[in-house]
DNA sequence: CTGTTAGCGCTTTCAA
DNA sequence: TTGAAAGCGCTAACAG
């Protein structure tokens, strides 16, 4: 039925080990050989079954990128990243969605496990993510990217969130703010707890009391993020300045804002993390902390790659990429309080 | 090395092929076994192999969506449509970007008829894609979704182009504009020219001589669009209205816009094809051309578990949805000519 | 430069 | 309800 490398080896009066080496590029063999094989390829369109190829050698090509959620432009840059980086160096990437679901998470890993890839770059749901234990246990490279996790040896390559939530405070604080809410990710995310620690470093540098500030913990969702700034309308005294701390969030609250007929920055100002795609907007307008996703993207599909190859260090590698803030119109400028 | 079913069965104390039916849940085992056997699996870090068991059962359990770019909002919809669906039916999905390049589109199909996956979703790149064919000669189920191809027989999920471009134009028509620039994807892809046919057609229907207008034809980019507009503001006389033939060309087209000082609607009306995500927006200011690309991946996916079920229907289906014509701002009110 | 042998880990087929 | 034997299609290891 199926043409097997055998039907190829006959057809060319080689051995099937040969058709093998021919296709795989892998050892010797003569150029007429190697016509002849690649010949009866094309003529029983001979198509090799990688099942087989790799249940016995051991390798899929094939890496995976667990991530939270393809929706959001930040992984969707991601995801090219490592698609780009993994399609030179001859590995297929499949993703992966777990909506920020702890048990999705381990569902998926339970299965590229199963599908024996080769190795695995993940955004963890939550800081108390398994999955990196459990990929380790099997003796699968992992890089964790975009958030830390507790207490785990593993190659890591991230965003400095604490320096990137101080810039964006500080901003905020020199132009006159001293009421800030910031609407945050969930407590158990890195990237949300790192951006609070930031946050409350800049406001008690500058001698206000952080603990009188508003921090509302919620998801990295444009619903949640609508849904805490209709909180912050609703206290009085209103804070000045809002704090997004993420792109999703920050979406959410400029329609919240619309909504209310509250302008920014006129009324508001508001900064935020996370840059939207040049492709995706028409006129940027948001002040941000932006992350170099594609970089740290390809930086982390890199050292599996390298990983793989053998060529990875000794020790884990921790790599944080710097910030760029990039200051537009809604900050505003500076208030009188 | 690898715990392999053979460990697990003789630690159980029972043949593999008993392991094999417990963890499949296929055939019986009397619950005492079943117990000694999910024990034993749990003991010893046991994870199936699923290459080998697909190399044995020619099964795969995994679907694949090949699309042209997952950085398109459209796209990422109709990914989730796709592995909402597939993941309900037991199925994994892997994702490919295609680039609209036809050799890349041909290396993934490619690969993934190598790794042997049950089935495959596809956004052609071309109209002469050469995919369908490469897939059914290999005895794989395809679905072709939002794009038409030439004369295949095939199964195909996609939206009335031309309705929907006759019902952007109208509606231009009706609010008295008679120099309409329609901005357009490439040629050779099936929306494209249906949605040059549809605007056509509804010119031609108010009398107005179709090629008497402005058509250039670009790319489904944002860069594109910017473009195509820049060509636009330069004529005289200058077109009164823009038809973007999709939501990249259109955000392209309103950054070159602004660039230029050029206000929609006052200035310039514009309508388009394609709505963008909710999450991605503030405040819809468009009017569009919805598709309803979550249903219409959700449809594809279906009918594509349903062949592999041997549920599918004898004939080819070929399922078109309507567009839902939205309207904003963007298209302003009546003009006087 | 080429081939033989063996076996990767699983499930199908047949038998009990 | 359970098991033994065979083999899916390929490549590692060795030999020539």
């Amino acid at each position: 039925m199926t043409v097997t490398i055998h039907d190829v080896a006959k057809r060319a009066g080689v051995g099937s080990i040969t058709v093998s080496r021919v296709i795989n590029n892998s050892g010797y063999a003569s150029e007429e050989t190697r016509q002849r094989v690649l010949e009866a390829v094309k003529e029983m369109g001979y198509v090799p079954n990688r099942l087989a190829s790799s249940l016995r050698s051991n390798r899929t090509n094939v890496l995976a990128l667990v991530m939270t959620d393809i929706t959001n432009p930040f992984f969707t840059v991601a995801a090219r990243g490592v698609e780009d980086v993994a399609n030179k160096a001859g590995y297929t990437v499949i993703f992966c969605n777990t909506d920020e679901d702890k048990e999705k998470e381990r569902k998926y890993v339970e299965i590229l496990m199963q599908n024996r890839v080769d190795g695995i770059v993940l955004v963890p749901s939550s800081s108390d993510s398994e999955s990196v234990e459990t990929l380790q246990q099997n003796g699968k490279p992992v890089v964790v990217i975009d958030r830390r996790i507790t207490e785990k040896q593993v190659d890591q390559v991230r965003c400095d969130s604490v320096a990137g939530a101080v810039q964006l405070t500080q901003l905020l604080i020199t132009l006159g703010h001293r009421r800030i809410a910031l609407l945050n990710g969930p407590q158990n995310v890195s990237t949300a707890s790192d951006r609070l620690v930031g946050f409350n470093r800049a406001l008690a540098a500058a001698g206000i009391d952080p603990s009188k500030q508003v921090v509302i913990s919620g998801a990295f969702t444009r619903e949640s993020g609508r849904e805490m700034t209709r909180q912050v309308l609703e206290m009085s005294p209103r804070p000045t300045a809002l704090f997004a701390a993420n792109n999703f969030i920050a979406l959410g609250a400029l329609s919240a804002l619309e909504s209310a007929g509250v302008r920014v920055p006129e009324d508001l100002a508001m900064v935020t993390f996370d840059d939207l795609p040049e492709s995706l907007v028409v006129s940027p307008f948001l002040t941000v902390a932006a992350q170099p996703v594609y970089e740290m993207a390809a930086r982390a599909a890199e050292m599996l790659v390298n990983r793989l190859a053998g060529k990875g260090s000794e020790s884990f590698e921790e790599i944080v990429f710097p910030t760029q803030l990039i200051i537009r119109k809604s900050s505003g400028t500076s208030i009188q309080s």
